[in-house]
DNA sequence: TTCTCCATTAGCCAAAAGTCGAAGACCGGG
DNA sequence: CCCGGTCTTCGACTTTTGGCTAATGGAGAA
């Protein structure tokens, strides 16, 4: 058979850790890709489109909410995507399905479900954990509309939008990527013009109706 | 007796009419205030610094999140105050209260549950839904930093502020305060200092910590 | 190959954002 | 009554943003 590949991508060890052993045990001589921040995840996806799973948390550094589900899912709408997270909102894991999520992990399940989630989705199946509800409808559209926006934007614009929503200057962003100021500058013409903005701020508040107001923010990270 | 005082703030006049009936259910002979926006609470509040309660949405035009619960109470510490919301969420009811809420009643309640919320608080006593636990921490440190600068504000620079954190220009907040753009400049500079920021959109992600990711939003402008 | 899209950069210019210092109003204490 | 503090107001000045034009090179599609 071909080896499958999968992509985990979390910015904790030990989660990538134990995400690594349940998709081993799930499928033997698995390729298991690692990324821990926005640039590596652009990277691993980039390198490794033919990949056959995606494990995806939110909050990684230089990203949060579903942005980078919403985007990644546009670059690449073939590869299932899980979401795993700190967070066993109903609602949240309800937004993640309908930004192209194919799955939704607590951190909190024991690891047989994550096990179980998995297989399903390489199944074709959708999976969240028993008990929660799918078929409501938790996005506005507004929310929509940012979602379908920030599919539009290139790798590059996805990046620097992040990055502004970090409270960055074009300076320190130019700085960041090494490249000058003016190429920062057309990337964030090109960006409000996708999202049909005039300014930074319009754009960072944008960018914030994919946010995920985290309660379980603290626990995740004592847990995790 | 003296003749109490409550003041209701709410957007919806239909939720207000009901809320009012429930307050003069509760004691006759009540004097009931009404604010429907930002600045209508602020002037409401500031008129009668003395109220016995108030009954406060999250979400009215000109704030959202708890921004404008935050401001209030540190505005008046002893005046009780009872957050009203389309939300439901425990995590959200919780958090209401550790930014000093006396209590929170979902706008889905019945009727009963609404007079029992205003008496419970006003006998002195905290009030959620019956099955919500109170005990748990769901306020991260920037959360709760936010909210303490936010706090340390003037009635003007927090008004700024919520015109900030809707993307609007200063000459924009300037001809709607009707000052000239050099004193906005001069609010902003000193909201600056306080939030411990150095432009604008670090102070709108600021606020942003205080934002309630409202999955209900959607169902409670249907409904209400 | 030609055409289009992307990334990169420069330069220019107008607008917006932010900083500083300062003046007047107000308020509470001594 | 005077003093110190805070709040609001504002103009002057500097820096940052953002819009526009234009040029280069590379990748990819028709």
């Amino acid at each position: 058979m071909t080896a499958a590949t999968f992509i985990v991508a979390d910015d904790h060890p030990l989660f990538r850790e134990a995400l690594t052993r349940a998709l081993t045990n799930s499928v033997s001589g698995a390729t298991i890709v690692e990324a821990d921040s926005l640039p590596s995840l652009q990277r691993t996806v980039d390198d490794h489109s033919d990949a056959d799973l995606l494990l995806l948390d939110l909050n990684m550094p230089g990203v949060s909410g579903f942005s980078a589900l919403a985007w990644v899912r546009s670059q690449h709408p073939t590869l299932p995507t899980i979401v795993v997270s700190a967070n066993d909102d109903p609602n949240v894991m309800r937004r993640a399905l309908r930004h192209g999520a194919s799955g939704f992990i607590p951190k909190s399940s024991p690891f047989g479900d994550i096990e179980r989630g998995i297989a399903a989705v390489l199944d074709g199946d959708v999976w969240v954990p028993e008990g929660v509800s799918v078929d409501d409808d938790v996005v506005d559209d507004g929310e929509a509309a940012a979602a379908a926006a920030i599919a539009d934007l290139t790798a590059h614009q996805f990046r620097v939008l992040m990055m502004l929503t970090e409270g960055l200057l074009n300076k320190q962003i130019a700085y960041q990527l090494d490249v000058s100021e003016a190429t920062i500058k057309a990337h964030i013409t090109a960006i409000f013009r996708k999202l049909g903005v005039n300014n930074r701020t319009q754009a960072v508040l944008a960018v914030q109706r994919l946010a995920v107001n985290d309660p379980a923010r603290l626990e995740g990270l004592q847990s995790g």
